[in-house]
DNA sequence: CTGTTAGCGCCTTCAT
DNA sequence: ATGAAGGCGCTAACAG
């Protein structure tokens, strides 16, 4: 019969230091103290054990220092970078992290994901919302508590916003497609409703100087079985593109698998450059030139975002902020330099 | 001067209902109240927009129904996999996950992240210890709070423990390689001092027949680098080896660039078996052999070994319980088949 | 079945 | 610089 052994309070140092709760309060919110009263509260506290309860003190002050972290998945680097990320960022600045993703449940059960974050009175909710999502999250805002978005852009959702610049990462592949001589090229990408994917495209459309023919345009699920699905359907075109873009990490993985079983050579019978996998691409042979995005740098972002949100100038409520950072080329061996 | 929005409580309903704060609790804890005053309780709830406080009621009740999973690093796919399963299984149980990792601080950091999970208050803890945190932890138990081990196990800590049968998987690998003729083999791997390696090593050694050499046995920390570094060794000697175990998944990482680098072609100049990263051993030429670690069963177990310690038979305390899984091989195309 | 009462552990006026 | 008192939102006796 293991109980839990009852944790020491305010009150059991009282009892030994005979100094009031106020005083003992004020000596772990950092008020000013007796040097002599300080030293005695600090023995009896390592005397007993004691810790401070911060869910009682968030009940007494309304604010819990956690905030929400709410995510449809974690079972993509991507997502769980962000966690990594923010969670280290803002344990530093005293914030827990409490997490909620959707998985496995049916669509729209983010609701459950994100009452229970709000029923434990998180102060601020980081999320990669869906567009289901958008009318809960807007009563959240409403509600006073701060929303920030990642990656994905949802249209009528007035958050803080961070993402990628996906056009410029779609551009910076095309032109270094175009740079290496290719001239017609296909892609690989998510439904266009998804805004990264659109934009994704876009970019990379707008280096490329001629029109892509539809066929060469496959859009599809974001799974690694349709990368290696629309990869196939473009290695059986003719005349064949001499390169692909994958326009995300799962449809990279299944492209290349394809490409591996079609007893094409990597590099040399056919070009492709992917998105993301920074470990994927090293491994390939030859290893893989894809656009990465500085996830890390994203999450941080968010963090910080949030971080300024809640501690910032409160009077000043100003605009939901929109932050893009650039993707980077890491340059492999699977684009093929041609010669006219 | 968005203030937050103060949000309904009790009370409110109570003005609405006319009905006591003690049948208002019981209505949202399935207690008996009257048909009628449901329908009143749940109508000003919802015209309130009320949601139950649960900080309050952790407060009053002395259970947060939070578990806290403390790990060292998010940054590797298997630490992660363990949040997002375990998030899964309690969520669907009632309870929260409180976040808490070690990334970047100087070693022993943990006891911070610690102390923030206990002072949040959770209910129990789910981790992956490191040696430095066996006093702290033991603590933990000793105050009544479960605390439940994946994957490393330390010594002289009375938690219950999750893990894979390393023994088991280093078997398999070995066993793998002489089924197919190998009998000069190496072997990459991590320090001996870490449970893991030690057991994955021994049971790789009990399958192979002849003894293994020193100079084919590298151990070193557990990156990328050093898998690279170890495999250009092995590679180096001579005799070469005709095949070797990389045991986790960073080393495989490693040792996979180094081959490719090399010249050699594996799975005909040079075998290799590796450790995890199944999403890896797909894009290989050819595809890898390794033995997979049941990632998401071990965090299912762990979790539901928390869960029966918080809701089981609290009269029982029983032995702290021990759950070994067994790894798997996944066969690809990067081990030869040697005829004598 | 419902209401009254008394806190959970802490923070915060307001005096002193 | 310190203390006394009240209450954050909720739950758990105990009466009725």
């Amino acid at each position: 019969m293991t109980r839990r052994k009852a944790s020491a309070t305010y009150t059991d140092i009282q009892r030994i230091t005979g100094l009031s709760l106020a005083t003992i309060s004020k000596y772990y919110n950092g008020g000013n103290v007796l040097e002599a009263n300080r030293e005695a509260i600090k023995a009896a506290s390592e005397s007993l054990g004691f810790r401070l309860n911060r869910n009682a003190s968030a009940l007494r002050r309304g604010a819990t220092r956690t905030i929400g972290v709410l995510l449809p998945s974690l079972h993509s680097q991507f997502h769980v970078s962000i966690v990594a990320v923010a969670e280290q960022f803002l344990r530093a600045h005293g914030y827990s992290v409490l997490l909620a993703s959707d998985e496995g449940g049916p669509l729209g059960r983010s609701r459950d994901a994100l009452e229970l974050l709000l029923g434990r009175q998180v102060d601020g909710i980081i999320t990669m919302p869906s567009h289901s999502d958008v009318p809960a999250l807007t009563g959240v805002i409403e509600s006073g508590i701060p929303v920030v978005a990642i990656d994905l852009w949802q249209p009528g959702l007035n958050a803080d916003f961070v993402c990628l610049d996906n056009r410029g990462a779609g551009w910076l592949a095309g032109q270094h497609l175009v740079d290496h001589g290719h001239e017609s090229v296909g892609v690989i990408v998510g439904d266009f409703a998804i805004s990264t994917m659109k934009e994704r495209y876009e970019g990379f459309a707008a280096a490329v100087p001629a029109a892509i023919p539809p066929e060469l345009v496959q859009t599809g699920p974001l799974t690694s079985e349709w990368g290696h699905e629309a990869m196939n359907r473009i290695l059986s075109q003719r005349p064949r593109p001499t390169a692909v873009f994958a326009a995300n990490y799962d449809l990279t993985l299944g492209a290349v698998i394809a490409i591996n079983e079609s007893g094409l050579r990597l590099g040399q019978d056919i070009s492709l450059i992917g998105f993301d996998g920074i470990e994927l691409a090293r491994v390939t042979q030859p290893t893989l030139t894809i656009v990465a995005q500085p996830v890390a740098d994203l999450a941080h972002e968010a963090a910080r975002t949030m971080h300024e949100r809640l501690e910032g100038n409160r009077s000043a409520p100003s605009e939901p902020s929109m932050t893009r950072l650039a993707g980077s080329l890491v340059v492999g061996g699977s684009v093929a330099t041609l010669r006219a």
